[in-house]
DNA sequence: TGACATTCAGTGTTATAACACGCATATTTC
DNA sequence: GAAATATGCGTGTTATAACACTGAATGTCA
């Protein structure tokens, strides 16, 4: 019923293994997820990843977070960390302040405009889900969420 | 046991909704196992989206594929074909040729050298993916795989 | 306390992705 | 069969990602 993965790239052979299966089946998907998450947020003038950093930044009020720090929560790695709060910055989304205690951090936070855009964008943000994911049922949502628990335990 | 998405992002709250958490879950998982996958690559002096190229332009031979064609079956969506494949002709791993028959259409090809690096990467790629998704049973895999299929459904 | 190592943030540079546009070739329509 | 439309590829430009390196601040240890 459901049409597989090899259909959908037009391949010819089957796959090698199960886990080859597997590994593109979580790529692929992820990559079509990600992607209409991107054009839904292009509207509103952010990316997914400055999207990213300001939920992780609401949920650290009222201290804040250091560089580092912030880079370690973010789903996707992000090796140019600076210049991503350097344009948020610019964007009033973000303020930077280092810190008095020990001089070498840099702590950011979210600011005003940022929780209000934020705001905005909840409800967008939950409809997008509950459009791409609403037609599992909550045992299928429970059972793909474990698995994908499994699959991350071996790094 | 398995330990959670959220103690893994050190987030405080918990998720909005399961929607939410398998979205993450999936783009968070991909993630990983994408970054794993362009450093293993990476001493063999290719991105995971050239491999990529090569895997496919090796299933479509000895035709070939034109460049939209080629664009339609890649894993993640690639806007810069052109140069993409600029880049890879140079590093001698793919021939293009305008088609006789329709010249808008422009056939690539991979040639011996890229054919020669595929067949060397097989054995690496292969043990990749057992390494990332070889503690899965076989019951396990084939649930990931078709919910992962079903959640691609919802376009 | 002074030398050494470590941690943190930022910078310089190159490579790649993203987007809008343009030109050539085919196809359609009247 | 000429004009209009569609399709396919390439290019110019800007934005962002990736990587290696620098310098400041802190911690460590003789």
């Amino acid at each position: 019923m459901t049409p597989d993965l090899r259909d959908e790239l037009k391949q010819r052979k089957p796959f090698v293994s199960l886990e080859q299966e597997a590994q593109l089946s979580i790529v692929r998907t992820s990559m079509l997820l990600f992607d209409a998450f991107e054009q839904l947020l292009k509207p509103h003038g952010i990316s997914s990843t400055q999207y990213n950093v300001l939920r992780i930044l609401r949920g650290a009020e009222p201290t804040g977070l250091c560089r580092n720090e912030l880079r370690d929560r973010m789903l996707t790695r992000m090796p140019d960390v600076t210049r991503l709060l350097d344009r948020m910055e610019q964007a009033d989304l973000v303020t930077r302040e280092r810190s008095s205690e020990d001089r070498r951090l840099v702590r950011t936070r979210i600011t005003k405009k940022g929780a209000r855009l934020l705001r905005q964008l909840d409800d967008v943000v939950e409809q997008e889900h509950q459009r791409r994911l609403g037609h599992l049922s909550r045992e299928q949502l429970k059972s793909l969420i474990s698995l994908l628990s499994v699959v991350r335990q071996k790094t």
